[in-house]
DNA sequence: AAATATTTTTAGATTTGTCTAAATTTAAAA
DNA sequence: TTTTAAATTTAGACAAATCTAAAAATATTT
């Protein structure tokens, strides 16, 4: 078993070897505001429990064992915030602090209760997929197009945000479900996506691409 | 802010001196199963805080500040009791171990938004009244059953014992939460009480009938 | 009231997760 | 390729919450 900090370590680790594998240790540092030495001294622990595979200058992947570790705090983590978003009215940006303390919650009947009382939902408030009890995401993942990089492509699935402003936004940029979209550049000042749709080339915001939900 | 150890002091501080005032070091080491140094080193700290008074030898008191405090992590419990069996099916024997966990999560908006969600309950699922967000209890006369009379008669409403051996026990018996009973015999050589219930007669011991609380 | 037992506290150590400052390794620039 | 910069690790320290062993205070018994 794993402690309420041990836990963290490993979905941040997870989260960010989405980015980069394997993680380094000033990245994990940044994310969590802690100074670089205690990473490595915790990469350390990690390593001993053989959580992640760990070498020295060169960053940390999750082992095996990690990963399904991480993939379980990610579960309950998106399904609390299915919970407070659908039976506590919460807005979509303030469940996040909250869930990340109710993911650390150890109770497995609890968790599956929850996920049986919402209804085995397959994705949180933010688009982003929910796992099984096993481990495994769905395979029609849906994915935000803020998260998509550069010349990937995929079909517009889904919105996670459905206030009238925003959906006219999208019809008057041909942005409507069921479309194929294609990255065709990432701008890293604003995080600002340029895609290709209809054969043309458009520019979102990343506050945009944040709420469109894409199928790979 | 209290660390999630300080919290458990003061819930525990809490209960104890409901049964005796002020609260003995053994006393609480022996309930959360720790030594009675360490429990010595905490007193101190919740001192310090201004969260109990402490007389060296003597024994604890919570202040006004630390009462709130435990009543209001008492509140957290047993709201979450309430939703862990109403919402999820848990039985009644549990629920404790989990909302031991759930109690300690942060977020003020969460909680008031449960209390909603589960239409401000008065009770938790063993009867136990759950205070307001000020703090205060609705007053309800609970009385032991032991202390009732030959041919008084009561609606079960609480326990005061919450071991799952206990629950079970009480279930078999069929003496569960909104049934009436009634005294139909108490027996002088062991105090153990006998009384009907759903028409038929049953027999239960003195220390059963000390833990089941009775709305006359 | 003295002797004994119980309870509580003190003193010093340990573990977890963090820190700072200095040393080392790797990467980038001149 | 040497120098400089950036990233990472080591070494030693600290706070929180616990521990053990011994000392001190309080309670009980004879």
């Amino acid at each position: 078993m794993q402690s309420y900090t041990e836990e963290n370590y490993l979905k941040i680790i997870y989260h960010l070897s989405e980015v980069n594998n394997p993680v380094q240790t000033n990245a994990i540092a940044d994310k969590i505001q802690i100074k670089a030495a205690s990473v490595t001294d915790m990469l350390k622990k990690l390593s001993d429990k053989q959580l992640v595979d760990y070498v020295k200058y060169q960053g940390v992947t999750l082992t095996e064992k990690g990963n399904l570790a991480a993939i379980n705090i990610i579960r309950k983590h998106r399904l609390w915030e299915v919970f407070l978003v659908e039976k506590l009215n919460f807005k979509w940006d303030e469940v996040h602090i909250v869930a990340e303390e109710l993911e650390h919650i150890k109770s497995t009947l609890l968790i599956e209760r929850l996920d049986e009382f919402l209804g085995f939902p397959k994705t949180d408030p933010h688009g982003d997929p929910i796992p099984d009890q096993f481990g495994n995401f769905s395979d029609l993942p849906l994915v935000k197009l803020s998260k998509l990089k550069k010349l990937e492509k995929g079909t517009i699935t889904g919105v996670s945000e459905h206030s009238s402003p925003f959906l006219k936004h999208l019809e008057k940029l041909g942005l409507t479900l069921g479309k194929s979209v294609e990255i065709s550049e990432i701008i890293d000042f604003d995080g600002s996506v340029e895609l290709v749709i209809d054969g043309k080339k458009i520019n979102i915001s990343k506050e945009v691409a944040n709420h469109i939900l894409i199928n790979k």
